[in-house]
RNA sequence: GCGAGAGUGGCGGAAUGGCAGACGCGCCGGCCUUAGGAGCCGGUGCCUUCGGGCGUGCGGGUUCGAGUCCCGCCUCUCGCACCA
């Protein structure tokens, strides 16, 4: 070859390396993971990107000599493949697995270091049973259950969605603005797990995003505080609320429940009826965005009853109103409007008292501004005089003592719901029976394969298609044998990707979900890598699950990902690509015409692995030079006279600083600067090439660095320079310590912080040598102009600083 | 509003408290060429009286020394947002 052929190149290597093997069996093992992709059309920009990083983190950890297992596989199940599907008169699977074979190939031409021997996808049989499988400990343990609620309704979807799927009121998927229904559902009881899923992430800390880490904190949202009931006047049973700030009580002036709560409705007198009902009915009204906006005036209603302070009797009159939610705490306040915002512009808008409580700068009755802070109790009884902290406590105990309240912790988040009525995902294996009730399907009865889509109408309705399947659905109990029907819902595809990481450790595995010798070789994850979109879904999900198992017994580990990198989105001209924009770049297109290797670089190159790439800031005929450069000087190394030529050690040296600066920002997937440290190289080797230097061994060595990003040109490169085997089976290269040893360095002589004079010194210099020798300097005296010197501050052999006075 | 992160040339971005701007793009000049949207070489923060001076969002501080640490602002991005 005589001219640098990329697409040569590529067609040569894809069908060598067809059968090679990259594992290093008996070597330390590391699980290098990418975020498994779902299958809705072709790879994009985004995927370009995500697995540049992921497979440069996956072949330098090879190259660095472990056993690396880099899977991939599809999360196959979901809307997407049904919508399609009900468009094109189709079967969601055939999609499905077209689609997939198109993503396989791209990412074989990608040059993507998969062990292709592992490849799953979340439909197929053998992997939806083992979800049904665990689906059915969770039942057992109590973690799945089944209950009313008002849910998440997507109504252009036609089915619920998790807490975690509603984004600012709107569907996660399709953007439609959420309804609520009062539907029957399946939940995992991830509240349960809400403390541990809080306190393992100080294990995580420093090895995930801070911003993933915080926004996990933020959903779990703990608050510490206090139950304190309150009696109703002419009721028996006395209702609760959470707050956080018990040491308030005093100034408590008026009691507030949520207007959807049923605890609204009870409460009501008949007087109120009228009015609480039109207000209740406008609340109903509203949409999930118009409720969420901060700036609405506060609206409220009188229900006609009073609640009792517990502390000191008083009489509170009980308002309902939507700024109290029914799925928060417990649904009703005591409201403590000089102390809390939302409550003093409550107590303004109806003119309820406001009584201050903890001394502060101002009134908040005057100033409309709540004071929330510490402070010294006042008007408080026995808290007078007391700090915040101590009224807490104070109060926290005489109310346990008096049976009218405890110390207690809450949790926003809520549990996962995880029924979905639509047909393509795993049906959920339960037997509802009319007298057995919910009945497991028996482990060796699994998988419950889903009804042909033939027999299904897979028309949204609001229901289950899988109903629809009358044949499908008429079942005998497995308990008693009595005429009985299938759940006919599916699961949330987030289930299948709760656990596919521990799948991959032991894809053909019929014995169980993994095999436990397997996941404890390999798990947990040593280097995660995905999108920053998944931090409180499919992360939050996976740790649940990885816990749940830990419980069960399953597995010897608590959490699954032990450091995670989110890389940043591809976009153009500054805007995320879209259809809607027409600004997308086709990846396939742009690898056609840049190559693929250069495209790799292009991306790593343009940034840190977390920050966007924007692509009409980018170049990748700049990257693909670069490449040619390497081939050429790859070439030129490998050409016969290389043996007759000398050595030259200034190149050596230089070469081990690149090569040891390279490595330390592959350790710390600073990817952009290893990049540019391995350009430093070829531009530093072509000169001493040129030179007439023998430059064969570092050649070598940035070629198998090289072959990190860019494959398919480093095994070409490897192949001319004369090496056996693959590139990606050699070793990265090892730097010689000596060669680091510099025997002159360079010392900056500063004049009151201005470089004035460098000085070669030996790196071993004498600080007062050093000093001396910069003091005597022509161009340090002259900067001192007769002054006389103050300081001196030597950091041999490196730095002098003078001083004058 | 609360929380997290970030502000460095024309651009993407480098820089264990110690030479700011590595590397690349772009641009300028030169070589080569019938030609150049190829290749190679050199230059490229700003100002300059060519001595040098000024420069990392703004204002202070710590330090012999600050892009880096501390305090206060400003701007942007992301997340959360009536969570009691």
């Amino acid at each position: 070859m005589s001219e640098y052929d990329p697409h040569a190149i590529e067609e040569r290597w894809l069908k060598a390396w067809q059968d090679l093997d990259l594992r290093r069996p008996g070597a330390e093992k590391r699980y290098v993971l990418d975020m498994f992709p779902y299958p809705s059309g072709d790879l994009h920009m985004g995927h370009g990107e995500a697995f540049s990083i992921g497979d440069a983190a996956a072949r330098y950890t090879m190259l660095r000599g472990y056993d690396v297992l880099h899977p991939i596989g599809w999360d196959a199940f979901g809307l997407p493949a049904e919508n399609a599907a009900i468009k094109r008169g189709t079967d969601p699977a055939s999609w499905t697995y077209a689609n997939i074979e198109t993503q396989a190939d791209s990412f074989r031409r990608f040059g993507v270091s998969f062990d292709w021997s592992r490849r799953l996808n979340t439909c197929d049989p053998e992997y939806y049973r083992w979800t049904q499988w665990l689906f059915l400990r969770l039942f057992e343990k109590g973690l799945a259950y089944r209950k009313a609620s008002p849910v998440n309704w997507c109504p252009n979807d036609q089915t619920v969605l998790a807490n975690e799927q509603v984004v600012d009121g709107r569907c996660e998927r399709c953007g439609a603005q959420v309804t609520k229904r009062n539907l029957t559902q399946w939940y995992f009881r991830i509240t349960d797990y809400a403390q541990r899923l809080l306190d393992d992430m100080e294990s995580l800390s420093g090895q995930w995003p801070d911003r993933v880490l915080t926004m996990q904190r933020n959903w779990i949202g703990r608050s510490e505080g206090a139950y304190v009931d309150f009696d109703i006047d002419g009721y028996d049973v006395p209702v609760t609320v959470f707050t956080t700030r018990p040491d308030t009580l005093y100034g408590a002036t008026f009691f507030v429940v949520a207007a959807d709560a049923a605890l609204a409705e009870r409460l009501c007198t008949s007087e109120q009826r009228p009015a609480f009902e039109a207000y209740r009915e406008k609340v109903k009204g509203l949409s999930e965005i118009e409720r969420q906006s901060t700036e609405r005036e506060k609206t409220g209603v009188f229900l006609g009853v009073h609640a009792l302070n517990p502390v000191n009797g008083e009489r509170l009159p009980v308002w309902a109103a939507d700024y109290v939610l029914a799925d928060y705490g417990t649904g009703a306040i005591m409201a403590v409007p000089a102390h809390d915002q939302r409550d003093l512009d409550f107590a303004r808008a109806f003119g309820l008292p406001v009584r201050v409580v903890v001394e502060g700068a101002a009134d908040p009755g005057q100033t409309g501004t709540a004071t929330a802070g510490d402070g010294r109790h006042v008007n408080s009884g026995p808290l007078d005089g007391l700090d915040k902290a101590e009224a807490i406590a104070a109060v926290t105990a005489s109310l346990e003592q008096a049976q009218r309240g405890k110390g207690a912790v809450i949790f926003r988040l809520r549990d996962w719901l995880l029924s979905r009525q639509r047909y393509w995902g795993a049906p959920i294996p339960i037997v509802h029976c009319p007298s057995c009730g919910e009945v497991p399907v028996p482990d060796d009865q699994l998988p419950v394969l889903l009804p042909p889509a033939d027999d299904v109408d897979l028309l949204p309705k609001g229901e289950s298609p899988l109903g629809t399947a009358t044949d499908w659905v008429r079942v005998p109990c497995p308990r008693c044998g009595a005429a009985a029907r299938r759940d006919t819902d599916t699961m949330d595809t987030f289930v299948d990707s709760s656990w596919y990481y521990l799948r991959y450790c032991s894809p053909h595995y019929t014995d169980g979900p993994f095999d436990p010798a397997e996941v404890a070789a390999w798990m947990p994850v040593a280097q995660y890598v995905g999108g920053v979109e998944h931090a409180i879904l499919h992360l939050l999900y996976s740790r649940f699950f990885t816990k749940v198992l830990y419980d069960l017994q399953l597995v010897p580990f608590n959490e699954p990902f032990a450091a995670l990198l989110n890389q940043g989105q591809v976009i153009n001209a500054g805007k995320a690509m879209s259809k809607s924009l027409g600004n997308g770049v086709d990846l396939g297109a742009e690898l056609s015409r840049h190559g693929v290797d250069a495209i790799r670089v292009t991306l790593l190159f343009a940034s840190p692995p977390e920050e966007d790439v924007d692509w009409a800031d980018v170049s990748p005929s700049g990257a693909g030079k670069w490449l040619k450069r390497v081939w050429q000087l790859a070439g030129d190394a490998g050409a016969a006279d290389e043996a007759g030529r000398p050595v030259d050690q200034a190149t050596q040296r230089a070469a081990a600083r690149l090569l040891e600066e390279t490595t330390r920002h592959m350790d710390h997937h600073r990817f952009n600067v290893a990049v540019a440290r391995c350009m430093e190289l070829t531009n530093l080797l072509r000169k001493a090439c040129d030179a007439g230097h023998a430059v064969r061994t570092e050649v070598t060595a940035l070629t198998v660095m090289l072959s990190a990003f860019a494959p398919y040109t480093a095994e070409e490169c490897w192949d001319r320079l004369g090496g056996a085997g693959f590139v990606g089976r050699q070793a990265w290269p090892a730097v010689d310590p000596q060669l680091l040893v510099q025997d002159v360095v360079t010392c900056v002589v500063q004049v009151a912080g201005k470089v004035r004079a460098r000085l070669q010194v030996p790196p071993t210099v004498a600080e007062a040598d050093l000093q001396t020798a910069a003091l005597a300097d022509p161009a340090v005296l002259e900067a001192l102009a007769g002054r006389s010197v103050h300081k001196v501050i030597v950091r041999a052999p490196k730095l002098v600083n003078i001083v004058p006075s």
